[in-house]
DNA sequence: AGGCAGGCTTTTA
DNA sequence: TAAAAGCCTGCC
């Protein structure tokens, strides 16, 4: 099944699939125009998605299943040309100049699960490095699957599946010393006491502070789950790049208060442009 | 009390 | 060999 749709706002898949947020979205080609087409896998189902050329895409589901499940997965209730317009280029420039360069960032609701475990398999890695340990898992653990054109993939292992796996299982992910720390995390997740839907309900920062009594979570991991897991969009995840722009373009000191409630999206812009250069 | 150095696994460039 | 979407422990 194919259908065309139309998304007005800012959105660029290529940019959402290379701006750190997702691990597993799978580029399936581009076609001689350069237009992409990816599988983006989602709690027990994935979305087939090809640019279509200007404003449409083609999917692989029907207009009430992207309505019901990816309109909210893509964040598309939110307008992010006006929240990327309340920068203004004589106040901020290299705000303004970030945001028009990564244009069509938005940032994905995605399943808070595995949202944690990836971002406490990213610390002090590469993304290519967070990719691989994290198809591994899957493809140890979770459910196997096949997509609209018959491609086998795989699912995100539920807590009970990760507790299940032995040591060697989870040695061949090549998490190193955090592989306690999903462990533990998929404990406290059965049993209740790490509790993600209570936490997505609370004020972004009670959140993250929820999120860092877990062993193995820091204020960047917890800013992270909050952020592309929990639907914070005012977590302002500090890593390294972040820190290089915070040093480099406001010595003076970055206005948080005046980008609330969205710093999040304007953490995005800023970490995918300093990164590209 | 809060801040900082050092160590940690493995991959990537 | 240094750096990577860092965190924990121990020391001051």
């Amino acid at each position: 099944m194919k259908n065309i749709i139309e998304i007005e706002d800012d959105f660029d898949l290529e940019k959402i699939a290379e701006s750190g947020q997702c691990f597993r979205w799978q580029l399936l080609e581009t076609d001689q125009a350069g237009r992409k087409k990816y599988r983006i896998p989602y709690r027990n189902r994935c979305l087939i998605i090809s640019e279509a050329g200007g404003k449409s895409y083609e999917i692989d589901c029907t207009e009430e299943e992207f309505r019901e499940i990816w309109w909210d997965y893509f964040d598309l209730s939110t307008n992010y040309e006006k929240v990327r317009k309340r920068i203004r280029k004589k106040d901020d420039p290299f705000l303004y100049e970030a945001a028009k360069s990564c244009m069509g960032i938005r940032i994905l609701k995605q399943d808070p699960w595995e949202t944690l475990i990836s971002f406490i398999i990213s610390q002090n890695r590469n993304i290519p490095a967070i990719k691989r340990s994290i198809e591994i898992l899957c493809s140890i653990t979770g459910d196997m699957k096949k997509d609209s054109e018959g491609r086998e993939y795989y699912a995100f292992p539920e807590a009970d599946a990760i507790m299940e796996m032995s040591s060697e299982e989870l040695a061949e992910c090549k998490l190193g010393y955090r592989d306690e720390y999903v462990r533990l995390a998929a404990e406290n997740i059965k049993s209740g006491v790490l509790n993600l839907a209570e936490l997505s309900e609370m004020k972004a920062e009670d959140a993250i502070e929820g999120l860092m009594e877990q062993k193995g979570i820091g204020l960047k991991v917890a800013s992270c789950v909050a952020l592309f897991g929990l639907h914070q969009l005012d977590a302002f995840p500090v890593d390294v790049w972040i820190k290089k722009v915070l040093a480099n373009e406001y010595p003076n000191g970055y206005p948080k208060e005046k980008y609330a409630p969205y710093n999040g999206i304007y953490q995005q812009y800023m970490f995918a442009y300093y990164r590209a250069k």
